[in-house]
RNA sequence: AAAGUCGGCCGGGCAGCCGCUGUGUUAUCGCAAGAUAGCAGGGAGGAAAGUCCGGGCUCCACUGGGCAGGGUGCCAGGUAACGCCUGGGAGGCGCGAGCCUACGGAAAGUGCCACAGAAAAGAUACCGCCUUCUCCCUUGGGAUUAGGUAAGGGUGAAAUGGUGCGGUAAGAGCGCACCGCGCAACUGGCAACAGGGGCGGCACGGUAAACCCCGCCCGGAGCAAGAUCAAAUAGAGGAACAGACGCGUGGCCCGCGCGGUUCCUGGGUAGAUUGCUUGAGCGUUAGGGUGACUUAACGCCUAGAUGAAUGGCUGCUCUCGACAGAACCCGGCUUAUAGGCCGACUUUUUCU
């Protein structure tokens, strides 16, 4: 365990609109009840994270900060699942009523699924 | 001790490991901008929320005033300002500490006042009461004519002052006393208002969170404001150079039209930087003020993100943790909130 593999740089997000874009355009999907995700191969040589948390889905500030947080975590502590893709993660309802272990088991199975399909 | 009133404070704690984001510093790389790494230190709230008021700041508009529209509304003070706060007055609630109030004007005008009731606004008075005319009838009483009344009854949220005494045919502010109301002074108070006395003698029902009237206040938009830099693409104007070039027109030349290169100006999209945190700031002490607050000295620097940081895991511990996440910044208000602490005061009970 060193930290440079655990560590979650800037290079890493997905920033700009037009690269949130080019996920949506023609994505690979994985979802389950409590997550969809989408994600398209890149080039960069490392796997890139967006985060879509719609205020629709979840009124409280505070309820989206924490699901972002559980998101980024789990992406920052399995860098070995995860394949170069850019991936944007959107939350479902269900998230809030969900225990964190939950979550995070769902998250890992994503990670894999996708790194698999997108070849 | 119990019940209660008011004000203030806290919003799990400690340790280890792995991350994120500013700041300072050191090292390495780099012409530089900067990048990477190490170390140190900082990193959500009392409401950060709702966006309901008030201001700062920015851009636009702007001579001043009026109309319209909106806001506000007992008085005085505080403040950058306010619809906030403090103190005071008035009315209401509570045994009390205390709490509540959209609290200007109904004699400028208009409207409305359901149901019930005779009548809902300057009374053609329903049941009544009293006097009187005529008739019936055994005194008593009944029917009826003309008039005087508003005490009693009944309706209503509200009925044209209230209670008592006098007075009267019966009654009535008709007269008197007290209360209430109105008026002009006086006294106290900056004022709202209060006080006691005088005069009037009932005239003036309620509703202005109904229109309205009166006093005071208000230009608009917002940090996605605004400022700077500025690709690609589109492409405006000007100047200089070349005018021996190409294309079109034409039989050819001249000419005319479209093209060239360089520079400057302009435009400002994607994107980047900035605005961005030192401020009507906080703390302590001293002075002024009943208080809100204010003055002075000294000390402190306390988030600044931008797909958006402040978290995850583990261990220990307690009373097992609510509402909830900064987005330009302040002052308020309102709403949400597990549990806990402190102070002042009130009422009741017990003990000494």
């Amino acid at each position: 365990m060193t930290g440079a593999n655990h560590a979650f740089p800037p290079n890493l997000r997905l920033k700009k609109a037009a690269e949130f874009k080019a996920v949506f355009a023609n994505p690979v999907k994985s979802s389950d009840r409590y997550f969809t995700l989408l994600a398209v191969r890149n080039a960069h040589g490392h796997p890139r994270l967006g985060l879509a948390i719609a205020k629709k889905v979840m009124k409280r500030a505070v309820d989206r900060n924490a699901i972002k947080r559980t998101v980024r975590e789990s992406f920052r502590l399995h860098p070995e699942m995860i394949a170069d893709l850019d991936i944007v993660v959107l939350a479902k309802k269900d998230v809030l009523s969900a225990e964190p272990a939950q979550l995070k088991e769902s998250l890992c199975k994503h990670w894999q699924r996708l790194s698999s399909r997108c070849v």
